[in-house]
DNA sequence: ATGACACAGAAACTGTGA
């Protein structure tokens, strides 16, 4: 079974690139990140049309998740056990619309995407740190299961993750806390399977679109693979696909694959 | 050998992202 995650940054404005890739990359289940649009305006057609079954969750133009699959999904779950709500001041705070939980084959998967941050004294920041956090320990009582916890984290784990530490738009990606949080997966039963089979550094997952960020490779690794015990052992190899990243009308996320074997 | 922000929604600007 092939399994990626890509933050597509709007499934509307790319759902052709979208399908093109699933087809050429012969992949049988990918999570989708910030698809930003309600279910009812989801294009479901060229998913259905391509063999992809499909599960939504959007709330507005901010945020999304999204699942399409070839090999079944089933038990569809939005939102995990005590996940955070986040309103402004002033307003009433909702749980949005970042994790959502399928089985696909015979793999627990979740799409993921975790808060930015914002800044380091925004409430964004603290939002950002509880939802790894009540996530970890929710995805502790999975761990026994073969589980995929998959997605934009939106921290750069390592030092090397991240083109340049003094980037003010990401200073909430790289403090020890957001690191702490992101590794705490590790004792909770989880792998981070990128990082087992492609160690290298400078292999990012983001570009942001200003600056010819892309072609000087000024990038972040913040997309990854975390995969329980039971899922690990059938991981075969990690794949980050760098080409999505160019040309009109990319998203400034580019797909990491996971394949396992039968 | 990739290329100099993009998306959605309510209005020709604002919020959001990283």
């Amino acid at each position: 079974m092939r399994l990626a995650t890509w933050n597509v940054n709007s499934v509307r404005a790319r759902s052709e690139r979208i399908i093109d890739w699933l087809e050429k990359s012969d992949t049988d289940v990918l999570a989708m990140q910030e698809i930003k649009c309600k279910p009812e305006q989801f294009p479901r057609e060229p998913f259905e049309a391509a063999g992809y079954e499909l599960a939504i969750h959007g709330l507005n133009q901010w945020n999304g998740v999204a699942i399409a699959s070839r090999v079944g999904i089933e038990n569809v779950e939005t939102s995990f056990p005590g996940q955070p709500a986040f309103g402004k001041p002033g307003q009433e705070p909702i749980v949005e619309a970042r994790a959502l939980g399928a089985t696909c084959g015979d793999v627990r998967v979740w799409s993921l995407y975790v808060p930015n941050g914002r800044g380091l004294n925004d409430p964004h920041y603290a939002y950002k740190l509880q939802f790894l956090d009540v996530l970890k320990e929710q995805a502790r009582q999975w761990a026994d299961a073969p589980t995929a916890l998959v997605g934009d984290f939106n921290v750069a784990p390592l030092t090397t993750d991240m083109w340049s530490e003094a980037d003010a738009d990401a200073e909430t990606h790289v403090t020890p806390e957001a690191r702490a949080a992101f590794h705490a997966f590790a004792d909770a039963g989880y792998e981070e399977l990128s990082r087992r089979f492609i160690p290298d550094e400078g292999k990012y997952t983001f570009w942001d679109y200003k600056q010819l960020r892309f072609p000087k490779n000024e990038g972040m690794r913040i997309d990854f693979i975390y995969g329980s015990q039971a899922l690990a052992d059938k991981a075969t190899g990690v794949t980050i696909d760098r080409d999505e990243r160019k040309g009109k009308g990319a998203s400034d996320h580019v797909p990491v694959i996971l394949d396992l074997e039968d």
